[in-house]
DNA sequence: ATACGATCTCTAGTGACTAGAGGTTCAAGA
DNA sequence: TCTTGAACCTCTAGTCACTAGAGATCGTAT
């Protein structure tokens, strides 16, 4: 049995934020001392260990409620699973896509300007105002 | 002089986020009818203009605030507003490069599991239990 | 017994909006 | 001129996943 500081120590998950997993339904409220503090297992820490590497990646906390549901029972379908992950994979494509083009632009836009000039003349600030400027919608 | 409806729409912001703006500093109080309605200028459509594409491209409202206040000084030297630029540009690089990672990840996370199982076995949730299962640190 | 770091709960703040309530104004048609 | 109804106004609260801080209590080492 061990504390929310030491939990928090093996996990890298920050105090306040273990609890507020709790709060959320992620984490199942542990035991408490006498004096109220939380005491926790390994199937705690192992739940948040679980929690930790699925934020890691993106998912959000609804997706990892869902898992963790799926995890409770071991007798249903993975394909529940996978979808989550799959639909977290296209999210993350996307995501990429968007900042692929953004950051072209930026390129685009930091070149045309040296930044030796003047504020009237530069270009950073004339292409912002100017969506003409830009090679492509975004 | 246009309401801010039309100054919605002739943008593609939102009527809030215009007021939201005006609030956060980007946007100029402007004149009212005497019924107390906003009545937007040409100078308020441009403005909003730049605002809009520089979130398009991911800039902060307080970068964008910076670049605002840098354009209302000609005379001033523009490396600010580069130096803004490249930092959304770095940002935006770490972002990709860490979105990369993190598909990579989820591409062999989701391989390994056909989804037509019992969530007992499932390889996704393996995977984000056992972060030994990991094939490097993210 | 005392000191002091760790823990507790609760509230509020972050960024960039979005949603909704409840009330007022504008502009077009009768 | 009157009426209708869409558009506008302000204000508060909610979103997501935390983070920060206040003020009080607890646990443990000396």
């Amino acid at each position: 049995m061990f504390s929310i500081g030491e939990l928090s120590r093996r996990t890298n998950v920050k105090v306040p934020t273990i609890r507020y997993y709790e709060e959320s339904g992620l984490l199942d409220a542990p035991e408490r001392t006498e004096g109220n503090q939380r005491r926790y297992d390994a199937a705690g820490l192992e739940r948040l260990r679980f929690i930790k590497h699925a934020r890691d990646l993106g998912f959000s906390i609804e997706a990892i409620a869902a898992l963790i549901e799926l995890q409770g029972h071991p007798d249903r379908s993975c394909a529940e699973a996978t979808d989550i992950a799959s639909s977290q994979l296209s999210d993350v494509r996307a995501k990429i896509k968007r900042l692929r083009a953004l950051e072209k632009e930026l390129v685009r836009i930091s070149k045309g300007c040296e930044g030796d000039g003047v504020s009237e003349d530069c270009y950073v600030l004339a292409s912002l105002a100017d969506h003409d400027l830009c090679e492509r919608e975004h």
